[in-house]
DNA sequence: GAGGATTCTTAATCTAGATTAATTGGTTTT
DNA sequence: AAAACCAATTAATCTAGATTAAGAATCCTC
């Protein structure tokens, strides 16, 4: 375990890459997205001070995701390999019940519900990012984002 | 840890329960889905012989997930509070991994992309479950996945 | 601090998939 | 074996959100 200190706009780690680490943010804002094939962003997760960053997509194989530092941050840096097996199962269980309802909220809400869900899970980031990643994370286009809080302000 | 056969059409454990286990299927198939405030179920996972089902929503508070047995099954049931600490961590970061990968192709995937991944997700289990459930997995509609499952069969 | 590049918003048009509805074939009930 | 019900498909219409485009605001960079 370390601590290491990232610059904005760094990018931490490379879909491809093999040595997968989970990082802890202790100060800053980093994010976690993956590329498809047409060449898109989607934005995974957000991880502001107190949050732990992983790409679980193979313990041992490529990463799927990119990391990327939204601002200046202090990261603790695990070595995923051995200290996973370590790792508190029920802290694993906890990623395991947010990625479920993450799944379930995009099988079944709306772009706005799913958009009102973010303002839920990180009520202190939504100054700090970009509009355009907030939709990336609720899977619409910043144009539908803009669009429909335009019309959830009018209909009050 | 103890072994219990069910029934076809029998609902193992309901939205609201407290007695979160983890099944592992030896024989049958399981699904596990949630309803909506819209009263719309949401097939989240199918469990065919050696998966393992959880509702992982909280270790300690109702789950959010039924399970329902889809053909007669024999399972193998563990008290999720005292199990899971044990519970490999390799095996949580492999369903980490797999839901992951399920909210990608959500967010960046089409119907069809995502009826195929279904089809390699689960290869033999096509011809035993029913098309609205597949359909539901998908995060369409039945009617909406006969029509693209029609265009790709006359595309070729 | 001017020039260029992003970002955000608004608006017009387009499309994937939803909704509604009707038809057919199976299954279960009695 | 009818009656009643449920699953699957097809088609017509509708809508949430995508795409395209254009203008205004904000941010780098030289």
């Amino acid at each position: 375990m370390k601590t290491i200190e990232v610059k904005k706009g760094e990018i931490i780690q490379r879909r491809g890459e093999l040595n997968s680490k989970i990082y802890a943010v202790e100060k800053g804002l980093l994010r976690t997205y993956s590329i498809d094939e047409k060449g898109r962003e989607h934005v995974f997760m957000f991880a502001p001070e107190g949050w732990i960053v992983t790409d679980a997509s193979a313990v041992n194989g490529p990463c799927e995701l990119f990391i990327e530092a939204l601002e200046d941050s202090t990261l603790c840096t695990f070595n995923a390999e051995s200290e996973i097996v370590n790792a508190s199962p029920l802290a694993l269980m906890k990623r395991i019940a947010t990625l479920q309802k993450r799944a379930i909220m995009l099988m079944s809400a709306s772009a706005i519900e799913r958009y009102h869900d973010f303002l839920e899970t990180y009520p202190d980031i939504v100054q700090r990012v970009p509009q355009k990643m907030i939709a990336s994370y609720v899977g619409i286009t910043p144009e539908a984002l803009s669009k429909v809080k335009g019309e959830s302000v009018k209909s009050k």
